[in-house]
RNA sequence: UGUCCGAUGGUGUAAUGGUAGCACUGCAGAUUUUGGUUCUGCCUGUCUAGGUUCGAAUCCUAGUCGGACAACCA
C-alpha cells in the first residue's frame, strides 16, 4: 500500500527524519530494553509499538535487549513472557540481546576510567554516601576515598570482582561533581558487589554494573541510533553522555530521546503495584483479564491489532497524559466488530412457551454470522416451542420508547418468528417465572409477512438444547479514574472495585459446544467474550472482553439521575 | 528558596510565524432483523500578563500551574 503522504510526525519522527536528512545517520537503529522483573503492560505496549515501529517505518533495525543487571530481582520467568508478549503483539526482533553479555566489555572500561583517575572505590556505608549527597539545594561532600590512587583502586576493584568483600561494603563511584545540581551526577555508583548467581553469567560476577552505567554502553555496543525512554530518565541524560563520552571519541553515539509514559484510567501500572496485586492475591495473577499486563489483556481477549492501533492513536509526546481507558474499549470494539462472529448467550434466562408451536417440533433457522463479513458465512440455530430470553428483555409496566416485549406486545425473535405476549406467569413471591406467547407462522426468518413493523428484536436460545457455561463479567478494577491523584493518607487499594469481577452462569446456543479457548465472539447485544483457559469438556468458561454499547441502558441511566 | 521538563476542547494529539484540524467522549438525527454497526450534524480549546511582528498556539520576558530527580532499582 501507497504511504500516506503529508502525515504529522511526532517529535521523536522529527529527530530521526532530521537525522537522516543531513546524513547523521543513515540507517535508524532502535532498542527496546526491559528488565526481566515483572510483566509487560499496555504502557510497554506504547514503547514497543514506538521502538518496532520506527524500526519498520524507517527501514530500520530494532533489538530486544534484557536489561539483566541486578540479579537480585531478576528472573527467566520474565525473559520468556517479554518474548512471547513483544512478539503477540506481532513484532519480531533483529537481535536478540542482554546487557549481561557485555560485562566483560563494560569491566575493562571500567578498569580504563580507574586508571584515567575518573573513578574510583568507596569504602563508606550506602547511608554515609547518600548522606554526603545531601539535597539538590545544597553542595555535596566529597568522600574521603575521592582521591584514591588509581593503582590503589585498580587492587581493591580487582578485589571486588574476586569476591573478596561482603556486599555492600564499597562501590566503585565515577569521579564526576559532587556539587552538581543534577543529583545524578554527584558521583554515581556504578559498580555494587551481589553476591548472586546471575541467571546468564552464573557464578562469574559478583560485582553488577548499574543502570545509568550500562545502559548506555550497551546502546553503544550495540550501535543504537537513537535510545528512546521515559521521561523520568531525563535528569539522567547528562550522566548518560558522560559515560559515552569517556568511550567514544567519534560523535557516532546513540541519542538518548524522553517520551511521556502512558496512563490510563481506572488503573495502575507500576510495576510495583502490580507485583503487590498478583502477590497478595488481589488478582489471580499476572494474566487475570483485568490486570493492564499484556498478558491479562490477551486472555480478557484484546487482539494485537487493537493495541497496536491504541498505541498508534495515544500519540507520543512529553507531556504528562492520562489516557481514557474507553478508548482502549472502543478500539477492541472496533476490531473485532470486523472479526468476532455472532452468537446468542442469555445471561439472565425468563422461560417462553409458545403455546401454539407444535410439541415436539425442532426446526433450525438461518442465521448469519457476522454482518459486517459476509465471508463469515451462515449457521443453522435450533428452535423449538419452549425457549428462554433475557429477563431485561420483558417488562410488565414498561416506560415509554421500551420496545422490547410486554403483555400484548409482539417483538421478533432473532433469525426466528415474531412472537406475542399472551400471558404472564408468576410464582407465590410474584416474581415472573414464565411467559406465554404466540408466534406468527409467517415471519419465519424474522421476515414481516404483510409489512407490519416490530421495532424489537430479541436474542433467544433453545431450551431443549442450549449448553449451560460460566461467564466471567469484568469491570474496571478500580473506582478511581487517576490512581496517581491521591490524598497522603490515601493508597490505591482503596480505590479496588468490589464487582470487577462478577461470575454468572449463561445459556448458550447449541452451536458454541466446538468453541476453543481463545475464540472470540460476540454474544448478541451483550458484548464480546472469548473462551477461557479454564474451561473444561463439561463447562465452556468466557471471559467478557467488553460490552457493547449501550444506547438504551445510558437513556435509562439518565433519566434516573 | 536547586536543576530539568511540560502546559491547545471533557480526554488525547496536530498545526514548525499566516484559516486552530483529527480521533475518542458527549448531544441531536437518519438507517438498521443486535437500542450493535454505519452515516449526518452539533457543542466544547491555545494557562496568565507583557513584548517582538503587518500577523503569535508557535518567538522573547516574567509569572502561574503540573511533573521528574536526593535507591548499592531500572
Amino acid at each position: 500500500m501507497e504511504e500516506k503522504r503529508n502525515e504529522s510526525l511526532n517529535f521523536i519522527e522529527e529527530i530521526i527524519e532530521e537525522d537522516l536528512k543531513t546524513g547523521k545517520w543513515s540507517k535508524i537503529y532502535t532498542r527496546f530494553p526491559p528488565e526481566p522483573n515483572g510483566y509487560l503492560h499496555i504502557g510497554h505496549a506504547k514503547s514497543i509499538c514506538l521502538n518496532f515501529g520506527i524500526k519498520e517505518k524507517y527501514k530500520g533495525k530494532c533489538n530486544l535487549r534484557f536489561d539483566d543487571t541486578n540479579p537480585s530481582k531478576e528472573d527467566v520467568e520474565y525473559v520468556n513472557s517479554i518474548m512471547e508478549d513483544v512478539r503477540w503483539l506481532g513484532f519480531e526482533w533483529d537481535r536478540l540481546c542482554y546487557a549481561s553479555d557485555y560485562f566483560d566489555q563494560l569491566y575493562e572500561w571500567a578498569v580504563m576510567l580507574i586508571k584515567e583517575g575518573k573513578a574510583y572505590v568507596d569504602k563508606q556505608s550506602p547511608e554515609e554516601i547518600s548522606r554526603q549527597r545531601t539535597t539538590p539545594t545544597e553542595l555535596g561532600i566529597e568522600s574521603p576515598y575521592r582521591y584514591t590512587s588509581p593503582e590503589e583502586n585498580l587492587k581493591l576493584f580487582e578485589e571486588m570482582r574476586m569476591g573478596l568483600h561482603p556486599e555492600g561494603s564499597m562501590v566503585l563511584r565515577a569521579k564526576i561533581d559532587m556539587n552538581s545540581p543534577n543529583m545524578h551526577m554527584r558521583d554515581p555508583i556504578m559498580y555494587r558487589i551481589i553476591k548472586k548467581p546471575h541467571d546468564r553469567t552464573g557464578d562469574k560476577w559478583c560485582i553488577y554494573p548499574m543502570y545509568d552505567y550500562a545502559h548506555g554502553q550497551s546502546d553503544y555496543i550495540e550501535g543504537i541510533t537513537h535510545s528512546i525512554c521515559t521521561l523520568e530518565f531525563e535528569v539522567h541524560r547528562p550522566l548518560y553522555d558522560w559515560f559515552l563520552d569517556q568511550i567514544d571519541k567519534t560523535g557516532k553515539r546513540p541519542r538518548q530521546i524522553e517520551f511521556a509514559r502512558l496512563n490510563v484510567s481506572y488503573t495502575v501500572m507500576s510495576k510495583r503495584k502490580l507485583l503487590e496485586l498478583v502477590t497478595n492475591k488481589i488478582v489471580s495473577g499476572w494474566d487475570d483479564p483485568r490486570m493492564p499486563t499484556i498478558s491479562g489483556l490477551r486472555r480478557r481477549g484484546y487482539t494485537p491489532e487493537s493495541i497496536r492501533n491504541f498505541a498508534e492513536r495515544i500519540g507520543v509526546a512529553k507531556r504528562d497524559n492520562l489516557i481514557d481507558v474507553g478508548l482502549l474499549e472502543y478500539f477492541i470494539r472496533e476490531d473485532l466488530n470486523k472479526k468476532a462472529n455472532r452468537v446468542m448467550a442469555v445471561l439472565n434466562p425468563l422461560k417462553v412457551v409458545i403455546t401454539n408451536y407444535p410439541e415436539g417440533q425442532t426446526e433450525y433457522l438461518e442465521a448469519i454470522n457476522n454482518p459486517e463479513d459476509p465471508s463469515a458465512g451462515t449457521r443453522k440455530v435450533s428452535f423449538s416451542r419452549e425457549i428462554y430470553i433475557e429477563k431485561d428483555d420483558f417488562m410488565e409496566n414498561p416506560p415509554k420508547k421500551y420496545f422490547r416485549l410486554q403483555p400484548g406486545g409482539e417483538v421478533r425473535l432473532r433469525w426466528a418468528y415474531f412472537i406475542k405476549c399472551e400471558e404472564v406467569i408468576k410464582d407465590e413471591k410474584g416474581e415472573i417465572v414464565e411467559l406465554r406467547c404466540t408466534y406468527d407462522p409467517l415471519s419465519k426468518g424474522g421476515q414481516s409477512p404483510d409489512g407490519r413493523k416490530v421495532k424489537g428484536t430479541i436474542h433467544w436460545v433453545n431450551a431443549n438444547d442450549c449448553i449451560e457455561s460460566e461467564l466471567r463479567l469484568y469491570d474496571r478494577l478500580f473506582t478511581k479514574e487517576n490512581l496517581d491523584d491521591l490524598a497522603e493518607d490515601e493508597n490505591y487499594t482503596d480505590y479496588l472495585n468490589p464487582e470487577s469481577l462478577v461470575i454468572v452462569n449463561a445459556k448458550l446456543e447449541k452451536t458454541l459446544v466446538s468453541a476453543k479457548p481463545g475464540n472470540t465472539f460476540q454474544f448478541e447485544r451483550k458484548g464480546y467474550f472469548c473462551v477461557d483457559k479454564d474451561s473444561t469438556t463439561e463447562k465452556l468458561v468466557f471471559n467478557r472482553t467488553v460490552t457493547l454499547k449501550d444506547s438504551w441502558a445510558k437513556i435509562i441511566s439518565n433519566e434516573t439521575e
